[in-house]
RNA sequence: GGCCCCGUCGUCUAGUGGACUAGGACGCAGCCCUCUCAAGGCUGAGAUCGCGGGUUCGAAUCCCGCCGGGGCUACCA
C-alpha cells in the first residue's frame, strides 16, 4: 500500500452537517485513516456545508464528537486550524466565487437564468419522450434579457474523462453524455460538484478515498480541475457502500443502525466497530477476524477491497463486539461499564465483572442482568417444592460468608444433601432473588447484593420472617 | 430511460483455467461441559459459484447475451 512520494501523502474526509454522524462516514474516515497512517500521510477533515437549507451547526460537534469516539483523530480541520484553513467550506465562498469568475471569463461556464420550474420541464419533457435528459443550453445560446437571478453552469467540453481508481483500475467515462451543471446556485453558494474538486486542489489531496456513490461524479469534478489548471489527485478509491439488510443503501430516516451514535449508547467498543466496519469490504485474505488497529495499517490495501456492496450484520458485530469485552482485563471491563451502570458503586461494578464477562454482546446489556441490584422485583409464585428448598438454602447460607467461594460451597453441600440436581434448588433461588429465569450464576447473584437484601427476599417467598 | 459499478452458503468473504468432493467466519442445528444464560470444545446442515450460450481436454475463474441489485443522472452531498 505504500506509495512512492509518502511525505505527500494528503487524504481527507468531508462530512455535511446534515444529521447524525453516519455509519459510512466512520467506515471512510477509517480507510482514509489507515491509508495515511500506512504512507506517513495528513489527514484532514473538512466540513461541507453549503446546503444551507439542510444545514445545522449542532451536527458538526456530533461529527467531532462521534469521530472521536471511534479514535479517528484528524491532523487538520475546522477545530484545529492548518496550513489551508478554514477548513469550512462557508468560510471558503471567496475561493469558489473566484474560480467560478475565471471559468466564466474564460468562457468556460456561463450563467443560467433557468428557474427550477423551467428546468423541471424540460427533465420531464425528456423522460416522456423517453430520451436521456441533459441540458438544453438554453442559456449558452440565447439568454434572456429581464432576469437577475442566475446560477452558474459548466459548459462541458466533452471527450472522455480517464482517471485511476485504485480499486476498480483505469476508468474512463464519456462526458459527451453529461450535461452541462450548475457549479454556484443562486444563492451564492457553491454546489458539491464544484466545491469538493477545488478543495481538494487548493487543500492538495493526493488521493481521494470516498464512498462507491461518488463514482460516477468523478468524472464532473476532473473536468473542473482540468478547466481550471489545478493539478489531479493523483488516485481515487472508491469504497464499497455499506447496505442496510434490506439490501439498499443504508439510510437515515428508513435504517437507525446509519447512526453512530447508537453504536456508543449501546455499548460497542470503538476498536470492535472499527475492527467490523474493516472487515466490512476488505479482508487480508487470512482466517484473521479480529485485528488491532496497527495491524490494519500494516494490513490494508485497497486491492483486497471488494467491489460489491457489503450489508450491514449486527450478528457479526455482536460477536466481535463480545471478543473484544473478553478480551479486555477485569479493571478495563469495569472502567468501560461504569457509564452504563450509574446505579452502581465502582467497588460493586467490578466484583460483577468475573460475572458478566462471557454474556455481553455490548456494555449496554450489563444492566439487563444487574438490574435487581437496584430494584426490587416482586416475589413470584412458587411450587410448594421449590419453596422447601428456599428454607433450606435460608438455613445454610445463614452464616456463611458473603462471597461466591463461599456461598458457593454451601450451596453445594445442600444440593447434594437434597439427592436433586442443582437447578432444583438454584432456580426458585435465582426467581426469588432476581426475578428473572436468567442471572449470573447463583454464587454471584447472590454475593453482589449486600446480604441482608438477598436474605430478605429469600424470606420473603419462604413465608417466613427475617 | 441513459451512463457507471456489482452478482460465490442466510450474512461477511477465500478463490485470478486443473490442488474445488468450492475453504473460513458470523448465524443456525446437535453433542460435550454446565445451576439458568453465556463463554468454551467437538460435530453437522447450508452455495448446481445469478441465468443462458460459447472458448477450452478442463471454467466460480476467459468471452458474449440476458436477468437481478446498487449508484449517478438535483440550484442534496
Amino acid at each position: 500500500m505504500a506509495v512512492p512520494d509518502a511525505s505527500r501523502v494528503r487524504v481527507r474526509i468531508a462530512p455535511s452537517p446534515t444529521g447524525f454522524a453516519h455509519l459510512g462516514t466512520a467506515s471512510t474516515a477509517l480507510y482514509n485513516v489507515l491509508f495515511a497512517r500506512a504512507n506517513g500521510g495528513t489527514f484532514v477533515l473538512r466540513i461541507d456545508d453549503t446546503d444551507v437549507e439542510r444545514n445545522r451547526p449542532e451536527y458538526e460537534a456530533v461529527i467531532y464528537e462521534s469521530l472521536r469516539w471511534l479514535g479517528l483523530d484528524w491532523d487538520e480541520g475546522p477545530d484545529k486550524g492548518g496550513p489551508d484553513a478554514p477548513y469550512r467550506q462557508s468560510e471558503r465562498l471567496d475561493l469558489y466565487k473566484k474560480d467560478a469568475a475565471r471559468l466564466l471569463s474564460e468562457g468556460k461556464a456561463y450563467r443560467c437564468y433557468c428557474t427550477p420550474e423551467e428546468l423541471d420541464a424540460e427533465r420531464k419533457l425528456a423522460q416522456a419522450e423517453k430520451r436521456p435528459y441533459k441540458y438544453s443550453r438554453r442559456c449558452l445560446i440565447d439568454p434572456p434579457k429581464d432576469r437577475t437571478d442566475f446560477t452558474v453552469r459548466f459548459k462541458v467540453p466533452g471527450g472522455e474523462v480517464r482517471f485511476m481508481d485504485m480499486i476498480r483500475g483505469e476508468m474512463t467515462f464519456d462526458s459527451g453524455l453529461i450535461g452541462d451543471f450548475i457549479l454556484m446556485k443562486s444563492d451564492g453558494y457553491p454546489t458539491y460538484q464544484f466545491a469538493s474538486p477545488v478543495d481538494d486542489a487548493t487543500m492538495r489531496i493526493s488521493h481521494v478515498i470516498r464512498g462507491e456513490e461518488h463514482l460516477s461524479n468523478t468524472p464532473y469534478q476532473l473536468m473542473i480541475v482540468d478547466a481550471l489548471g489545478y493539478d489531479r489527485p493523483v488516485a481515487y478509491a472508491h469504497m464499497p457502500l455499506i447496505l442496510a439488510k434490506d439490501g439498499t443503501k443504508l439510510s437515515k430516516r428508513k435504517h437507525p443502525e446509519s447512526n453512530l451514535m447508537l453504536y456508543r449508547e449501546k455499548g460497542y467498543l470503538p476498536e470492535a466497530l472499527m475492527n467490523y466496519l474493516a472487515l466490512l469490504g476488505w479482508n487480508p485474505g487470512t482466517s484473521q477476524e479480529t485485528f488491532s488497529f496497527d495491524e490494519l495499517v500494516r494490513l490494508f490495501s485497497f486491492d483486497r477491497v471488494q467491489h460489491a456492496g457489503a450489508r450491514f450484520d449486527w450478528e457479526k458485530l455482536n460477536w466481535i463486539n463480545g471478543e473484544y469485552i473478553r478480551a479486555l482485563d477485569d479493571e478495563e471491563l469495569g472502567r468501560r461499564l461504569k457509564p452504563f451502570l450509574p446505579q452502581l458503586d465502582e467497588a460493586t461494578i467490578l466484583r460483577a465483572v468475573p460475572a458478566l464477562k462471557t454474556r455481553l454482546p455490548n456494555l449496554a446489556a450489563a444492566a439487563d442482568l444487574l438490574e435487581y441490584l437496584w430494584t426490587n422485583p416482586p416475589p413470584p409464585a412458587l411450587e410448594p417444592e421449590a419453596v422447601e428448598r428456599i428454607r433450606a438454602a435460608i438455613e445454610v447460607l445463614k452464616d456463611v460468608p458473603w462471597d461466591p467461594p463461599s456461598i458457593h460451597e454451601a450451596l453445594m453441600g445442600l444440593v447434594e444433601r437434597s439427592g436433586a440436581g442443582p437447578n432444583k434448588t438454584f432456580m426458585p433461588i435465582r426467581l426469588a432473588v432476581t426475578g428473572k429465569k436468567i442471572s449470573p450464576p447463583i454464587d454471584y447473584t447472590l454475593a453482589l447484593l449486600p446480604k441482608d437484601i438477598a436474605m430478605s427476599r429469600l424470606h420473603r417467598v419462604a413465608g417466613v420472617p427475617a
